[in-house]
DNA sequence: GCCAACGTTGGC
DNA sequence: GCCAACGTTGGC
């Protein structure tokens, strides 16, 4: 899980993003995370952020973050957005983010871009709000969309070839920072205004 | 709390 | 470069 800790200016401790320290047997280094550290891994995504040809890629995103305490070396990894609410500027660092290709997605954002603040590993896991990148709090939605409901329109979609039915929530399971093309994140902004499904 | 999915590590 | 073991994510 992507955990979005503030910022704590000396704080940090063991905690470069991406540093994990040798636990276990794994003990090949990582390279540290510099902003230097190459599109290595990442092999240009294939899904639809990609093709828009000469424009960078997404401008919309979704973000997943742990609303309910849960330990992690000793560390609790709650962030929920009422936590990103009460920052300072409303606004808060996100890293943390271990995955290459959701630490790649995030130096892809802009800053100010789009992006839906979901609750995930939580008892009723969805999207609770929109921030803008470099991460601040915009504000809730105008209701809790479940990810049971954007299950519901995921699947429909997929055999009418409705918005949703590409939607990296499901078919790029575990990936905690995630593209949205327009038409996604205009249908899910468009569930606001009905009544649950 | 369980466990499926899947990413990562690292021996070979 | 394969792939088994292991770790993590995250729904349920």
């Amino acid at each position: 899980m992507p955990k979005p800790r503030k910022r704590l200016a000396g704080a940090a401790g063991p905690t470069g993003p991406d540093n994990k320290g040798p636990a276990g047997k794994r003990t090949k280094t990582k390279n540290p995370v510099g902003t230097s550290a190459t599109l290595g891994n990442s092999s240009p995504e294939k899904t639809s952020a990609s093709k828009n040809c000469g424009k960078n890629l997404s401008s919309y995103w979704l973000m997943k973050s742990e609303p309910e305490s849960r330990l992690e070396k000793g560390v609790d990894v709650k962030f929920s957005i009422e936590d990103l609410k009460a920052q300072p500027k409303q606004t808060a660092c996100w890293d943390g983010v271990r995955n290459y290709q959701a630490r790649n997605f995030l130096r892809a954002m802009q800053l100010g871009q789009e992006a839906f603040f979901y609750h995930s590993n939580c008892k009723e896991p969805g999207i609770a709000g929109l921030v803008k990148v470099d991460v601040q709090f915009v504000r809730m939605m105008k209701r809790y969309i479940t990810l049971a409901e954007l299950k519901t329109h995921y699947q429909a979609h997929k055999t009418t070839g409705g918005p949703l039915k590409n939607m990296a929530l499901f078919t790029r399971q575990r990936l905690s920072v995630q593209p949205l093309t327009r038409e996604e994140f205009d249908f899910i902004l468009s569930l606001e205004e009905k009544e649950p499904s």
